[in-house]
DNA sequence: GTCCATGCAAACTGTTTGCACGCGC
DNA sequence: GCGCGTGCAAACAGTTTGCATGGAC
């Protein structure tokens, strides 16, 4: 199955219909390997179709959020990035100079969640481990540390 | 040394005055054991102050955070939550239902960082573990899983 | 043809800034 | 008294909403 039918598939089966924006959408973040904030999304979109509009980029990553196709992460801004969904849970670390996000595993972690929910009775959903702090190369330029 | 004087003390080696205003935040932060967003917080300084302006809680707060003395977190809302900061790295789960926090310690977290900060030369300054999803109270009402 | 999705403009929330006055040191 | 800190109002960034038109099914 492709992305797109993949994509298809899951609106339809959400009572959702295709369109040419929800695609756009979709592909971008799939190509893009990168955690885009919506505005980069917004500029790398409209290269495609000059006419769509931001709160369309917006409600469509909603919808995407919403069928588990795309992640959001904060990443301790004021704004948020997406991803396409992984299947592995992963984490983030971010260069505090150069913005430079370098994803993770970390089987630790969810153990230590499993460890909690028993001991606390929590259901747990969703599990954000976010590093911080300067990465090789802005040590290295003595830019910090 | 008392909180107030540790308070006076980090403005003063910073070339920063002691105020009331400063005084009040740092109280309210303290004797709240909450993680208290900055509208409630404000609302909770009034009571002591109803002059005090939203713009000098912000202000206050970050250069509490400047200083080490409150930390902010984001809890994968739209804004900020802040506590006083305490010595021990520590972690949060948030139940989406009831907005609880809870807050416990996983050492494996640190270990983790540690590992990953070793095989890719990073500086980590910060790390943020943060749990969602329901609390024993909400999943026994039914109100979810 | 029905009704969901879009584009536009405007609203909204959380946060920050410019500026004149006031208070800590 | 000097200059940082405050209150006020206004600006700002990111995001959401109301509404009339357009396109998917």
């Amino acid at each position: 199955m492709t992305d797109n039918e993949q994509l298809r598939d899951k609106l339809h089966t959400t009572n959702r219909r295709m369109t040419r924006q929800r695609q756009l959408v979709f592909d971008a973040l799939e190509h893009s390997h990168d955690h885009l904030d919506v505005e980069s999304l917004y500029q790398r979109i409209k290269a495609y179709d000059s006419n769509i509009s931001l709160p369309t980029v917006y409600r469509t990553l909603a919808v995407l959020r919403e069928m588990g196709l795309v992640e959001e992460h904060q990443f301790g801004e004021n704004h948020s990035h997406f991803e396409v969904a992984h299947p592995a849970p992963h984490y983030h670390f971010t260069c505090q100079k150069c913005r430079h996000v370098l994803e993770f595993d970390a089987p630790q972690v969810m153990e230590a969640a499993r460890r909690l929910s028993e001991r606390e009775g929590l259901y747990i959903t969703d599990a954000h481990l976010f590093l911080s702090g300067y990465c090789i190369e802005c040590r290295n330029n003595g830019e910090a540390q």
